[in-house]
DNA sequence: TCTGGGGTCCTAGGACCC
DNA sequence: TCTGGGGTCCTAGGACCC
């Protein structure tokens, strides 16, 4: 038996362990540059905010509610998830963590009483060591335990878990089950079946497999197999190294003068790089992108990008050196730029590298004892305290992130500074 | 004023090989 | 009248996930 661990409104969840008033508000966790709504309370789900939603479009409904609202912390999301999923490999066999507020736990065999009870227990220990509340479903297959965690969810009297074992009963819980609600089944699917006749998770399950395949492709066809109990999805223990690696943000505002744009890209391939070494993996491909803002329907509007291939490397400068000339090919002057991207592609292993024929510009060793040193002292004292030149001092690329929680689990300095304003507040004040 | 970021997998079609 | 068969690799685009 396979159980899906859901972590509850996981980024509202976070906000909430650090500041226990927020409990019964309603809280929303919003996007990079405080575009949109990713994370609800109940509560403010109950006021009919949907995810997703541009912010600005529900100002006077946060106002009018009251509602909590907080700028993205992923440092604060990432370490709290770490310190979930510690606590959930403990009670399983086998864990996968599928993303930053889920994972996969094998836990064997055993009746729907045992492992209800296990369930129960997991929760319990989540939230008493981490203060963040999960919904526990477990089934045969991965699929079915994405069904059988909706319903802990969404059915108050399951209390949290549920253990979706029995066939009969499965066929009944698939009977109602939305399709659009199944895992695998999004927005076009769901209404490319409607049009079929298809609506919920058993009509699925009985279109026969040749159909099935024709339409929906070996995709569908798993998915068919899993609701039916037979496992054909992987379990994926191991953390796999990435086969491409992107960092990319929109602009704090739009941005025209190159240079700026040449430092938000020179930023975003030493991210990129970084997450490269720490997988231990080299780089050849590259792709840089830029657009202008889609939504300014009135402004002129330019979209492109660029491939480049190179040498396996995981050197930071000659990634930022490739990097820059490639976007140097691609910028057209005159537009209003909204976001520029990075993505890593290609790699290998570090340890397959074959090294240069004709001197490395991109395996370059004094280069290499450089960017290792910088790591070093990044990981010490926090992400961008040594950087590169061509990134700029003044980040007018930044994000606008207004609201943001302290780092309280990863960054003593930020907690120490807030701390200390307000003792000198409090001091002024008593004085 | 204002609209996220980071991934995976699959297919179709073209280029190329023998 | 009539024009093979079997493969691989790559890319773009589309679908999905959180």
């Amino acid at each position: 038996m396979i159980a899906l661990v859901d972590c509850n409104n996981f980024y509202a969840s976070c906000e909430r362990v650090f500041d226990p008033s927020l409990n019964g508000k309603p809280v929303v966790v919003l996007s990079n540059n405080d575009g949109c709504v990713i994370a609800r309370s109940n509560e403010a789900k109950a006021l009919g905010i949907p995810m997703g939603a541009p912010v600005f479009q529900y100002k006077k409904l946060i106002e009018a509610e009251k509602v909590q609202v907080f700028s993205t912390n992923f440092a604060l999301y990432g370490d709290m998830s770490r310190r979930v999923m510690s606590v959930l490999s403990g009670y399983a066999k086998d864990i996968e963590i599928y993303s930053i507020d889920e994972a996969f736990l094998d836990l064997g065999e055993g009746t729907d009483e045992k492992l209800d009870a296990l369930a129960k227990e997991i929760r319990r220990q989540v939230v008493k060591q981490t203060g963040i509340p999960v919904s526990i479903g477990a089934a045969p297959t991965k699929t079915l335990a994405k069904v059988a965690t909706h319903l802990a969810k969404k059915r108050p009297e399951f209390k949290g878990t549920y253990v979706l074992s029995d066939p009969a009963v499965r066929e009944e819980v698939l009977r109602t089950f939305p399709l659009r609600e199944v895992w695998g089944i999004g927005r076009r699917l769901s209404k490319k079946l409607e049009l079929m006749g298809v609506s919920h998770a058993l009509d699925l399950v009985r279109l026969p497999d040749p159909l099935v395949l024709r339409e929906l492709t070996v995709v569908g066809l798993r998915l068919k197999k899993e609701l039916l109990g037979i496992p054909s999805l992987v379990f994926e223990s191991a953390n796999k190294a990435k086969k491409a690696i992107c960092t990319a943000r929109s602009f704090g505002t739009m941005l025209r003068e190159y240079d700026l744009i040449e430092q938000a890209v020179a930023s975003h391939t030493v991210t990129c790089a970084a997450k490269l070494r720490r997988q231990n993996s080299c780089a050849s491909g590259m792709m840089v992108f830029i657009h202008t803002n889609y939504f300014r329907e009135d402004l002129p509007q330019y979209k492109r990008n660029i491939v480049v291939s190179f040498p396996p490397t995981q050197n930071t400068l000659a990634l930022v050196r490739t990097a820059k000339e490639a976007l140097k090919k691609i910028f057209r002057p005159g537009f209003e730029y909204k976001k520029a991207g990075v993505i890593l592609t290609d790699f290998v292993r570090e340890d397959s590298l074959q090294g240069e024929l004709f001197n490395g510009i991109y395996e370059n060793k004094r280069e290499m004892e450089l960017v290792r040193a910088v790591d070093v002292l990044n990981e010490r004292y926090g992400r961008g305290t040594v950087r590169l030149g061509d990134q700029g001092l003044l980040d007018k690329h930044a994000l606008k992130q207004g609201k943001r929680s302290r780092s309280f689990t990863t960054r003593w300095d930020e907690i120490l500074e807030v701390n200390i304003r307000e003792t000198k507040k409090s001091v002024k004040r008593e004085t």
